[in-house]
DNA sequence: GAGCTTGGAATGAACATTCACTCAGTTTAC
DNA sequence: GTAAACTGAGTGAATGTTCATTCCAAGCTC
């Protein structure tokens, strides 16, 4: 979370040198700003809403972000580091317990609830995420999209080992954990859809199941097939959509 | 900071009175604005450039919509009108071949593959709705979750459908018609992630094959048991996360 | 410890800009 | 000729950012 290593040039000559104080005080800015943005949105709140929010004076607010949008790639970048941080852990006690020959599959649920976990602690910044990515410079855009990239690359790992080891049927593995990835997030995302679930932990064992699904769907048995075989009349009739 | 949401009647005078007229320059101009939206985002795109792409005076626009914000629910509402028309053709063809007898399976199918072209043509649409759903009144936001969720209910009915005939081990109907939208969606929400799927018929059919994993899952199978079964030492450990 | 100094931090009025929207006048089409 | 449609400079409100000023606590001097 070295918020200080992404500080833009600062040619603010009144800036907060206390490198604790500058901390705590982004910190409070930003759990100010996370809650404006997701009521109204990042460009429908004002920097002066989050000054008030924050019990600062406007002025005070660019003692410590240069800009209104420093704020906002401190959300979500924070919200991912963590998230990552989380992560690594991961995979250290992924290699582990794949020295001890814990199965594909209970590697895979494990790792699959704590990402599961991650998100839900992170939910608030996943949405924020998903809304308001667009109102990011390109570089900072592309360097968050990267994060993603590396958690799902993770997961293809752990997917390419359960094949390796004979637990999963082979099949596209990045779309495999594109899909794990999405159903997750959506979790947070889609969390009105998904009212009915009233916490992450009665979500998450269905989740689960619908995980194993995915992985032991085989992409062998084509769709198309499966269709020709159940009813041979049948004709994937995409020309009647149009 | 929301003083054009109140500024709601339209007192306007020189309204474009020709209803043909109308529709057209409407649909002009939201085309135009499509593109901009989803360059620069909703907030960054100003009203002049819009009537200037669609080749207007910044006046004339406002013959047209009332306000910016109209443009954007137009935007928004007549991809979901076009995707939910589309889809009450499929609901009609469900109730015909199922008096046919055709399998849940290939019902599913073809039903999930017509949602997947559709959201692929309303791509755009979609991804500018996820992003700026926040921009809505409320009561349009309402409005335009109903949609999604009647969508969702149409898969709901025919997981059930092929449950009761014994295609689809029974489960959480709910979440999986969920999981099937959200994957759907997924194509255009994080096209990014996907570009190694040029279009859609390379996507679709091991799409398709996750979908079906999907509905084939099995919760009694639930995964902390499996888990279990593969070894026993196994814990799901929530705790360590944290 | 009283007065003075210093400098980091807070302040909020002021500034410059942007932008949605209006309207008085002009053009177009019939 | 006239009504519908278009135009674009103008308007006022809002917003991100700045900066001259104030505040305050700690240090220094005597």
């Amino acid at each position: 979370m070295k918020s200080q290593v992404l500080r833009k040039k600062r040619k603010s000559p009144s800036q907060v040198t206390d490198e604790k104080r500058l901390q705590e005080g982004q910190e409070r800015i930003a759990a100010a700003a996370l809650n404006l943005f997701l009521q109204n949105g990042y460009h429908n709140t004002s920097v002066r809403e989050v000054s008030q929010k924050a019990g600062l004076s406007v002025g005070s607010v660019f003692n410590y972000f240069t800009s209104k949008e420093e704020i906002l790639f401190f959300l979500l970048s924070s919200g991912q580091v963590r998230a990552e941080a989380g992560f690594q852990k991961q995979r250290a006690e992924f290699e582990r317990q794949k020295q001890d020959g814990v199965s594909p599959r209970a590697l895979f649920l494990q790792a699959y609830e704590r990402y599961a976990v991650l998100t839900d602690e992170l939910r608030r910044n996943t949405v924020l995420a998903y809304q308001e990515t667009k109102s990011l410079t390109l570089a900072e855009r592309k360097r968050f999209l990267e994060g993603e990239e590396r958690i799902q690359h993770f997961f293809e790992e752990i997917i390419a080992y359960g094949i390796a080891q004979g637990a999963f049927p082979a099949g596209n593995i990045r779309l495999k954990a594109h899909c794990l990835l999405v159903l997750a997030q959506s979790w947070a995302v889609r969390h009105w859809a998904l009212s009915s679930f009233t916490n992450l932990d009665e979500y998450l064992e269905p989740l689960q199941s619908i995980a194993l699904g995915i992985l032991e769907s085989d992409s062998q048995q084509t769709p198309a097939l499966v269709a020709a075989q159940d009813d041979t009349d049948f004709v994937l009739s995409r020309e009647l959509t149009s």
